[in-house]
Order: structure tokens, then C-alpha cells, then sequence
RNA sequence: GGCCCGAUGGUCAAGCGGCUAAGACACCGCCCUUUCACGGCGGUAACACGGGUUCGAUUCCCGUUCGGGUCACCA
């Protein structure tokens, strides 16, 4: 007869708390009724992941939304995969996306009643857990080598049968005491396995918030619960932590899936009631026709400092992740253009039940509209901080003269319809560079229809007639003015239908006046650029480009010849 | 291979027994327009396949195929 108090005694003769220390210690939480307790539970091994943030927003959002609490805990339970500087990088890669948890790790430091919220700080709870697990008879020691389990797998796949350390093949399941004992005494080491009650020929089901209803085999595998290092795995420090901290709701990636019929088992042996989950499906990649999950390791756009050195803001990307999460969220943004994103009233069971294809074009529209709904001084304050990391030159530009900046970035800027030239704060410096002499780059290239002789023409009479006192009207008025003595039709119309006795139209007219301030064939209002840029730039740049063309059109005509 | 999950246009997706099968992005055309952008209008384009159930299947059931996930002392 086993006395599994005595082993549980030997194996953790430094454990004296009882679970119900640990319960006292961490009392049921007050919240109001239906409020979630949700968490994000990152291993420290890197850079974050765009699929962190995803699950990461749903699970502050589903707390939020509810009135309950969303915490940041840190599973640090593979030193190998740790990485130095690891919860910072997440925190501060969260942060980055306005994601600050209530509770659990948080910018500066730990915060809440249910910590230590780093698993590598919980190990005697774990112990007490497991030891506990041992004096009901419900977990075991284990001394098999990595050899001997090879050895077992061997033999299982040579007779097809399931692998794995479960039933019969769970060999150190029949250990004496006294061979526990002489094993222990002789310090051979070990790890802790549960005994699992489970029964392969037998179903378990549970409700996913998201997919629905799952039906699986039970689980018969001896799970190992603590590894020889003490150190708990991933199942039991979940059942453990999430039962302490009080956690509700599990919102986490679907490959955890197939584990959760081991999870539901371990939360039945400890006497825990197990949360509810919530498995996400993830952002997937197209690679040569098919689809793959987003790859830390391969895909460089998996990493959430990829749209951070993009200059992708935050605000845009946290919205293209929103479509993704409810397809109806952009109903709700086009009927609330103003709102914050916080109101969408978020469902669960409205999010797909398989991986969506992460859509450049779409965050590139997204992002697009994002800005468009920004102040000149938000877009400003944007594009330069973003520069001051990644563009140290442009940033100083900018920041010469904040003012002018700004009010380059009103152009067209408000009103019900806002130009969406940017997408990210790297499309700025070209959307601007012809108002900064020191980026400027001529270009005179002109349309095919128009001759360099006539942009001559064109530009010798507007250097007349251009007044940088004139608003828009008299502006454009001034242009169409100038238009029939140099036998150009004022009216684009008229042109179009009858373009003979015509050399072009008012547009192609103010084409060449816009090439020759801007070197661009398309920008916004023109006559607001020239009121930015100052009479001597405009004065300079029309004059320069006027003997650009003149000299091509002698040319020209040399070469005719 | 076992076990799970999934399958509607190029992409994201509505749909939940009867619809000319929404909408968004992308693409194309037209309109507006001094250019562009914005906006408006329109267009190309989809129910993976085979069996059932039913008066009727995109929708329900079963197979097939395909895609994804998972089978660690990693999370």
C-alpha cells in the first residue's frame, strides 16, 4: 500500500504551505456579475508578435468592455528560450500600442494583489500544488531517462500504437515506495508526472467562445507536471496560475487547442473550476499559393517593430487588427467615423473561426483613413517622432519650423473630404519633400502633349501676372487668363470635345506651372503650396524652370536641324 | 499517421432551408475636377467536390479533397 503523504513528503521536504494557504492568500475576486478576468501570458523570448497584440487587444477589450480586469503575466518557464530583456520588450512593445494591462506587469514595474505575476517567482506554489497532487495519490515521480522514453516511443511506433507516457507504458506509475525512496535518497533525478485518470476511448467536450462545441478523446498521457528542474510546464503552471489569479476567461492562440483537454483535466484533479476559453485563430501569410501561420522567425512583418519603423501609428494598426477581429467593425467606423475605437461593442462570437491572411492593401486603407481623421498637429507630431528614430535628417528639417510643417500638413486636411495620401509616416517625406529646398530634387519632365517651347511660353507669362498675394480664385482666374493668347483652351470641357486649334487645356496649363514649383505632376491645391512657399521660392523655381525650357526647346529646334 | 478545427470572389467577409448570394480592400471603367487626392456611379470576380435529407440546399447530415493546428522535461 502506497503512503503518498510519506512520498509526498520526500519529494518536497521544504514544502509546509497547504493549498488552502494559497487560497486564503488569494481570495475570489469582487467584481461585478458577468465581468471578465482576462489575461495576456507571453513567454519573454523576444520581439513581440503581431499575434500577441491581436490576442493581447481582444482580451484587454473583453475585460474592459465587461468591467472586469485584464493582467500581464510572464510565463518564463523555459530559461532557454528566455531572452535578456525580454518582459521589458514586452511591455514597452504593448505600450506602444496603448495596451497597458490593470494589473500584473505594467510600464515601471508589478502591480496588483495576485502576483508575483512571473511564473519564474511562483515556484513554491507550484510545489504546494504538486505535492498536494501527490499526497491524494493523483501525481507521481518519474526517473525515466530521455533514453528510456525513446526506447518506449521506439518500440510504440514499431507496433503503430499511439506514443506517448501513458497506461501500461507508464512504467515508474508501479514504483514501490521503497524504490521511490532509494531513488530519492540516491538523488536521481526526476520529473512529476500526473497520473491521469483519463481514458482514450472516452470524450470530453467543451464550449469555446469561439468555435463552439469541441469534442475530443480524454487525455490518458502522465503529463509531466513539474520539470527535473522543478521548474512547473506549461499545463500546470496555467491551471495553477490562472485558477489563483482569478481568470475567466482564457483568450489564447487556437494551436492551444488540443492541449485543453489536458487543462480541463489538471483544473478537475487540483479542484479548480477551469475558465472559459477563447481560442483565437492566427493572422496567417501567403507563402507560394498557401497559407502558413506569421513566423517570428521568417516573416520580418510579424514583428510588431516592423509597422513601428514602417511608421505605421499605432492607432492604425490596432484598427486593421479591429476588421480582422469583428467584420463588422467597419460598419460601426464608417456609421461612428469619430468614435473611439474603445466603443465598438466587440462579440466573441463574432470573430472567424480560421486564420485570416494578413492584408497589406487593407492596412495600407485603413492606415489611410487613420490619418486622414488626424489633426495637422497629430499627423506632425507622428511623422516626427517617427523621423527622430528613423530619419534623424528629416526630423531636424521638420522640426526647424514646426509651424510651417503643420500648416503644409492642412493642406486639404479636415472638412468631410480629407485627402488620404498617407499611409504611414514613412510616405511623408515625399509627400513633402518639394517644400524643403534642401530635399528638393528638380524634375522638369513635362506631359508628352506639352512642348518644352510652349512651358517656356507658359511660364514667361505667368511670372508676369503671378501675385503671391491672390487667393485660390484669383489665382485660378489669373491661369485661365493666360490661357487663349497661348492658344490654350480655359474650358477642359470645350477641349475634350474639340481639342483641334487647341495646343491643350487649362489643365495641362497649370500642369506646367505646378512641374515648375513643384516638380510634381500631381499634388494638392496648388495655390496654397505657393502661398506656403513663399514668393522668392516660387519666383525662383518658375524662372529656373522657364530657362530649363528654353534652352531645351533651342536645343530642340538645333537638333531639328 | 492519430486527434482536432476549418472551407462563400485575389484578400477580409455577410449569410444561419426559398436572396437577382450583402459589404470592404485590391483591380478596371465612367463622372466630378486646373493635377492628384477625396467623393459619386458602375464593372470583372465566389458558395471545393460527390452523395444524401427536403417540395427546395451556400445553409442540415455523411464521405472525399484541400488548407490549418497539434501530438516535448517549449510555450
Amino acid at each position: 500500500m502506497t503512503d503518498y503523504r510519506k512520498i509526498a513528503a520526500l519529494l518536497f521536504p521544504q514544502i509546509h504551505k497547504t493549498p488552502e494557504d494559497y487560497a486564503a492568500q488569494y481570495p475570489a475576486r469582487s467584481l461585478p456579475e458577468g465581468a471578465a478576468v482576462t489575461r495576456f501570458a507571453p513567454s519573454p523570448t523576444g520581439f513581440i508578435h503581431i499575434g500577441a497584440v491581436y490576442a493581447a487587444m481582444i482580451a484587454q477589450r473583453l475585460a474592459r468592455q465587461s468591467g472586469g480586469v485584464f493582467y500581464l503575466r510572464i510565463e518564463d518557464t523555459d530559461k532557454k528560450r528566455e531572452v535578456e530583456d525580454g518582459i521589458a520588450q514586452i511591455v514597452r512593445g504593448l505600450e506602444a500600442f496603448g495596451i497597458v494591462a490593470d494589473e500584473g506587469f505594467v510600464p515601471g514595474g508589478e502591480t496588483g494583489a495576485y502576483g508575483p505575476y512571473q511564473q519564474s517567482h511562483r515556484g513554491d506554489i507550484y510545489q504546494c500544488y504538486a505535492k498536494d497532487l501527490v499526497e491524494r495519490g493523483l501525481a507521481y515521480p518519474c526517473f525515466c531517462t530521455e533514453e528510456d522514453l525513446n526506447s518506449v516511443r521506439e518500440k510504440q511506433e514499431a507496433q503503430k500504437l499511439r506514443t506517448g507516457y501513458y497506461g501500461a507504458f507508464a512504467h515508474c506509475r508501479e514504483l514501490s515506495d521503497e524504490e521511490i525512496e532509494n531513488k530519492v535518497r540516491a538523488k536521481t533525478p526526476f520529473v512529476l508526472r500526473l497520473k491521469s485518470p483519463g481514458r482514450e476511448d472516452r470524450r470530453i467536450s467543451f464550449a469555446d467562445k469561439i468555435k463552439g462545441k469541441i469534442e475530443m478523446p480524454e487525455n490518458d498521457q502522465d503529463l509531466v507536471l513539474l520539470k527535473r528542474d522543478g521548474i512547473p510546464t506549461y499545463h500546470f503552471a496555467h491551471a495553477v496560475d490562472d485558477h489563483l489569479m482569478g481568470t475567466t476567461l482564457v483568450v489564447r492562440g487556437d494551436e492551444w487547442i488540443s492541449s485543453t483537454p489536458i487543462h480541463m483535466q489538471l483544473f478537475q484533479a487540483l479542484g479548480f473550476k477551469p475558465p472559459k476559453y477563447a481560442h483565437i485563430a492566427p493572422i496567417m501569410k501567403e507563402e507560394n499559393g498557401s497559407k502558413r501561420k506569421l513566423s517570428k522567425r521568417k516573416d520580418p512583418e510579424a514583428a510588431v517593430l516592423y509597422y513601428y519603423a514602417e511608421g505605421y501609428p499605432a492607432a492604425s494598426v490596432l484598427e486593421y487588427l479591429d476588421t480582422i477581429s469583428n467584420s463588422n467593425f467597419e460598419d460601426w467606423r464608417r456609421a461612428n467615423p469619430a468614435a473611439d475605437r474603445w466603443e465598438f461593442p466587440f462579440q466573441l462570437s463574432k470573430m472567424s473561426q480560421s486564420g485570416a491572411l494578413f492584408d497589406l492593401n487593407k492596412l495600407n486603407d485603413v492606415s489611410k483613413n487613420c490619418i486622414s481623421r488626424m489633426t495637422a498637429r497629430e499627423v506632425y507630431e507622428g511623422i516626427a517622432s517617427w523621423a527622430r528614430e528613423y530619419d534623424p535628417a528629416f526630423a531636424a528639417l521638420l522640426e526647424k519650423d514646426p509651424d510651417y510643417a503643420k500648416a503644409i500638413l492642412s493642406i486639404d486636411r479636415g472638412g468631410s473630404k480629407p485627402r488620404k495620401d498617407l499611409a504611414k509616416w514613412a510616405d511623408a517625406k515625399a509627400y513633402m519633400a518639394y517644400f524643403y529646398q534642401e530635399l528638393y530634387q528638380p524634375d522638369y519632365t513635362l506631359p508628352e502633349q506639352v512642348a518644352p517651347a510652349d512651358a517656356a511660353a507658359v511660364l514667361a507669362a505667368y511670372e508676369k501676372v503671378y501675385d503671391p498675394e491672390d487667393d485660390k480664385e484669383a489665382w485660378f482666374a489669373k491661369v485661365k487668363a493666360l490661357c487663349e493668347p497661348l492658344g490654350f483652351s480655359p474650358d477642359v470641357k470645350a477641349y475634350k470635345k474639340d481639342p483641334s486649334g487647341f495646343k491643350g487645356h487649362v489643365g495641362d496649363l497649370s500642369t506646367v506651372i505646378r512641374i515648375a514649383v513643384t516638380s510634381r505632376r500631381n499634388t494638392p491645391d496648388l495655390c496654397a503650396i505657393m502661398g506656403l512657399l513663399g514668393r522668392d521660392a516660387c519666383f525662383q523655381r518658375l524662372r529656373a524652370a522657364k530657362e530649363y525650357y528654353q534652352s531645351a526647346g533651342a536645343s530642340a529646334r538645333a537638333g531639328v536641324k
